[in-house]
DNA sequence: AAAACTCAATACGCTACCGTATGGAAGAAA
DNA sequence: TTTCTTCCATACGGTAGCGTATTGAGTTTT
């Protein structure tokens, strides 16, 4: 009994193209290798996509609207529950134990570096987060310099302490990053 | 007139090397390109390295010892000089103007995720740079769990705001950057 | 059932890249 | 001057990877 088809569409080759973005980077983003991911061989993969660079278009505009409807999601909050949104949007990404979406946020900001296409994603989404924290910040009483500055140290020290190795020098990361977490957020 | 061989030794290598890492990542780092960068053939690299693993591995040495001297140098500070000098180690990273270490510090960051050497030696830099900082901010009166919080997010801090593009949200970057040193800082 | 459409496999040509072997060139030592 | 040592250039073989063209297979439409 010959099994039917099983169609991947362009969408499933965007979500393969992300996860291995996000544990290889850019440069490990091979059709090849992608098309072996899924088990199927190229012809499939030119037949949604013109070339790697289309590819590659894909997967920025994927992450970035990922990105902004997470973002908004984890900033809103009922009045008096801002700094608790602070400090959610923090754990998400900064908890020892709870790293969603930091691999691919790390491949996409080093993608950035050298590419001028991702370098302009990565400012989009860089603008609307910080906008978002800032807005919470703002409803925290904080004037527009502390709100501003407070975002940037936020999203810095998110990033920053995930290519950090920093498990020989202090033990109980936990309680250092929740003192850290405290501290930005208020 | 034909002048003097100009002969390339192991450490011109290991600079050029490290310049093209800075630049263009890992990947990036191309026996043949590599060459061309020096304006030879790949017949010299081979003689001075085994192969390319060999390079990488001299890359990461050549780097370690950079920084721990860097870092060494950047803390040493009279008593009283303290804070001062957790201001210029902040300064030396992230300041809009002067960046210096930033590029290669990222690039072995990126790389050290994918691969098992290059982590072990962000470690020990991370454990040696973190210790310096400890000692800094324990010199002003902080408490162990404190100093080594704020050493932790130093350098988060330092690194991931170099992975941001903050233009857009915020037009005067080196007022927040400075407010966020001085958060850090004390 | 035949035709049209969608999706995927494969062959091909080309380039980049790595590492090895061999020979050449320059400088130093005998 | 000859020999030895150090360093470099080149040729070669093999693999990875990209994109294009062509064909095959399954599904949908007529």
């Amino acid at each position: 009994m010959k099994s039917a088809r099983k169609v991947l569409d362009r969408p499933a080759w965007i979500k393969a193209a992300s996860e291995i973005l996000a544990e290889h980077g850019i440069e490990g983003l091979r059709v090849e290798t992608l098309a072996k991911y899924l088990r199927v061989t190229k012809g499939s993969f030119y037949w949604h996509f013109k070339d790697r660079r289309d590819l590659h278009d894909a997967v920025l505009t994927h992450w970035k609207h990922g990105r902004i409807i997470d973002i908004q999601k984890q900033t809103r909050a009922e009045p008096g529950q801002e700094i608790a949104a602070l400090l959610h949007t923090i754990e998400v990404y900064a908890s020892p134990r709870s790293r969603r979406g930091i691999p691919i946020e790390l491949a996409v900001r080093d993608w950035a570096r050298r590419d001028a296409v991702a370098a302009r994603i990565v400012e989009e989404v860089d603008t609307e987060r910080l906008a978002c924290t800032y807005r919470l910040f703002v409803a925290c009483g904080l004037d527009d310099a502390e709100a501003k500055a407070r975002s940037v140290m936020l999203y810095a020290y998110v990033f920053g302490v995930s290519l950090m190795r920093c498990e020989r020098f202090a033990s109980d990361l936990t309680a250092l990053k929740t003192w850290i977490a405290e501290r930005i957020a208020h």
